[in-house]
DNA sequence: ATGAAAGCGCTAACAT
DNA sequence: ATGTTAGCGCTTTCAT
């Protein structure tokens, strides 16, 4: 076995209790007997067993984090930042894909709800009354949803949407497609809602699609069928799928139509033409959110949403309307 | 406090070990009582608490999965993997990043060996003797680095370069260039062994190079000045920007020059041209190193090295030599 | 400043 | 088949 906290504690010659002590209230224990403690534990190579201190202490310095699909090239950079944030703060962190399944999604908090502190959930699959009715058991923080009553970091796509339209506009298109996502996605609600409000630009909807290279790849019929010159996508895959459907059929990106993506996942800057997109701070995204769960988890719950800005990013997916 | 063990005994008016037993040992316990403490536990909503139990099982139902950069498109579809493979088991996850730096992969693992029953290293950073002497901490699997003496899922790059070179002869390419990677990697050291090995056709060492796109871009003029027409990238990534710099450079794929990758990466698939590649099976991977895992966490480590075949796949990038 | 004792939630001999 | 007891590694009163 392991050593553990009675071994140092017959190497020192104290109690368990000081040792204890040693560690985790310096302030209690002599400073000679501390460095004492602290040098022998350093020899045998102890490291506190965090599981049987959180039996007492009630916190596991454990959190959970739970995606839709970790393959999906949004994820892993929020993720690791998220990984990364924990780590600075002595937090460990299960990760979790639950495969897009509400159901798994559940029992996945359920098991994983004694061994942490507070669950991360990004873009839950689950309706809001479940999560209202979980998080009696876990302090949450939702990511990429909206779930009142409960801390929230969103990514404000609205704006981003506005700021793709005005560069289309900026451009000379002056009828403009949004192909837009699940019809679930409140992502694809917002950016519908922000591209109706604009003005000075014909915005016609195609969708609901799946938001996936195959659903841009499908919606591109529809999209010549517009008389689109200039087309915003549900995300960079959809684009991208959108770009090579549309040059099935003959048109060029950006000669013939202009595309923008939104989320700026690696595959955008990758393909060619280089994907004009609506980048999520994803990384800061992730970051936050560990911020705030740990905050939450030992004062109240801010309940507040946090709004992260986006930005759009010309590459080379757009260009002048032509006549 | 969350229900336990002891609320679920008084609702049912038996013991607190009548109710582990009814969890852990359901043939030690009267069919009747048996059904009607599960059914109270149920409606009280009790979930045993795994880190109380490790405490004296000595089994935390948790593993360790550190890589070296999630966000690196490679290790996703391997982590999803192992994750959903883990779960199959009730196992859950940690899963770490280190940043590609060998003292957080060290200080990771020493303070997660006491919550995990084993660790999946995947292309550790950390020395073979450092290695050495981790494992008397905590089971490890090594994914994608040879390790004597460990438990190893190696995929095998050497028959996947011979298949790309043979791809490459095929097409017509009398001289070919590889396009190596870090000095230390085991792919590249594989890769190259088994180009050097091959007859009917000049091979031309180029590198080491950076694992990136940038690397691959800077090898660009490298690889025209070697007179190549056929080009093995270390990976994807590599290929991509190689592609790119090619292109800077006037040089066309695959009309001038044929470019393969390794890996198998989602960007590959969606760049233009489209990746000719050899696929890693990382999905795999991350599912036989769980099971080899769990499997050496309860009986003595077979130290085999498991090595999973690779594959060509053709797509855009590949084609016939011109004179 | 330190020791003694109790207890966190659970399992595992040992009794009965 | 079930209850009793001890104990996993640690923290936290409560004494001294």
């Amino acid at each position: 076995m392991a050593v553990t906290i009675r071994d140092v504690a017959e190497a020192s010659g104290v109690h368990v209790s000081t040792v204890s002590r040693a560690f985790s209230a310096p302030h209690l224990v002599n400073p000679e007997t501390r460095t004492r403690v602290l040098a022998i534990a350093e020899d045998l190579g102890y490291r506190p067993n965090r599981a049987a201190r959180a039996l007492t202490t009630g916190r596991t310095h454990n959190i959970g984090l739970i995606v839709a699909d970790i393959a999906n090239p949004f994820f892993p950079p929020l993720i690791k930042a998220a990984q990364a944030q924990a780590r600075l703060r002595d937090y460990h962190v299960f990760v979790a894909d639950t495969d897009e399944d509400p159901q798994v999604e559940e029992d996945l908090i359920q098991t994983l709800t004694k061994q942490v502190d507070g669950v991360l959930l990004c873009s839950p699959r689950l309706t809001n009354r479940t999560i209202e009715r979980l998080r009696e058991e876990v302090p949450f923080v939702v990511v990429n949803r909206r779930a009142k009553g409960l801390p929230t970091v969103l990514m404000d796509v609205g704006r981003g949407a506005r700021l793709a339209v005005e560069h289309l506009t900026a451009l000379g298109h002056r009828r403009i497609a949004l192909v837009t996502g699940p019809s679930g996605s409140w992502t694809s609600k917002e950016m519908q809602e922000a591209a109706a409000t604009m003005s000075d630009v014909d915005v016609v909807f195609l969708g609901p699609n799946p938001p996936t290279e195959l659903g841009g790849l499908a919606a591109a019929t529809d999209v010549i069928a517009s008389g689109a010159t200039g087309v915003l996508a549900y995300n960079d895959l959809v684009a991208i799928g959108l770009i090579e459907g549309l040059a099935e059929r003959g048109k060029n990106v950006p000669g013939d139509v202009s595309v923008i993506g939104v989320d700026d996942i690696v595959p955008g800057r990758l393909s060619r033409p280089k994907l004009t997109t609506i980048a999520m701070p994803t990384a800061a995204a992730g970051r936050i959110a560990v911020d705030l769960l740990l905050q939450s988890v030992d004062s109240a719950a801010t309940a507040a949403a946090t709004m992260l800005e986006t930005a759009l990013i010309v590459r080379e997916s757009t260009g002048k309307a032509h006549r």
